[in-house]
DNA sequence: GCCAACGTTGGC
DNA sequence: GCCAACGTTGGC
């Protein structure tokens, strides 16, 4: 079992849109790196922590949980959306998404100060310079520690 | 709104 | 295969 860090923007999908949904797709991933560890590492039951990026505060928010599979991301497919992509086949795809299931919003948000601050929390990928990537990588202790100080 | 960081594209 | 130009992300 993995932990992960999703990335978004509040305006376009928030914490409270997860909870009110229960269960989201998360399509739309067009960057190689993130798509790698979507499609082949990413699995059923894997925890994920939602973090809410370019808004104020910049905070890890909520968990959530992997809830099936990685499989292609048909807005790839589909010339009318915005993440249309030409060059990835039904026979071949080039871009997967997975689904997430809300599992709970942490009762104290962790913003990036506070992770830039700590000991701990301070070697997350999210805290490093020119961190872009809209799904990385979590280790098991710094997931841990968001839940301890986000309870 | 600015701009640093970084990924992608395309000419050569 | 190099690299300049360009586009995007996202913190500040």
């Amino acid at each position: 079992m993995q932990y992960w860090l999703f990335k978004s923007e509040p305006s376009a999908y928030s914490i409270d849109d997860l909870a009110r949904d229960s269960k989201t797709h998360w399509d739309g991933v067009r960057n190689f790196q993130a798509r790698n560890y979507l499609r082949d590492q990413m699995r059923i039951g894997d925890k994920v922590l939602f973090y809410h990026s370019n808004t104020d505060p910049l905070a890890i928010v909520g968990v959530a949980e992997i809830s099936c599979d990685p499989y292609p991301d048909h807005t790839a497919f589909d010339p009318n959306d915005s993440h249309y992509d030409p060059k990835s086949k039904l026979a071949t795809p080039t871009w997967y998404m997975v689904d997430i299931t809300f599992t709970r919003k942490l009762n104290k948000p962790i913003t990036l100060p506070e992770i830039k601050a700590d000991p701990i929390l301070q070697h997350m990928v999210v805290a490093q310079k020119g961190s872009r990537l809209s799904v990385q990588p979590v280790l098991e202790e710094h997931f841990k520690r968001v839940e301890l100080l986000g309870s």
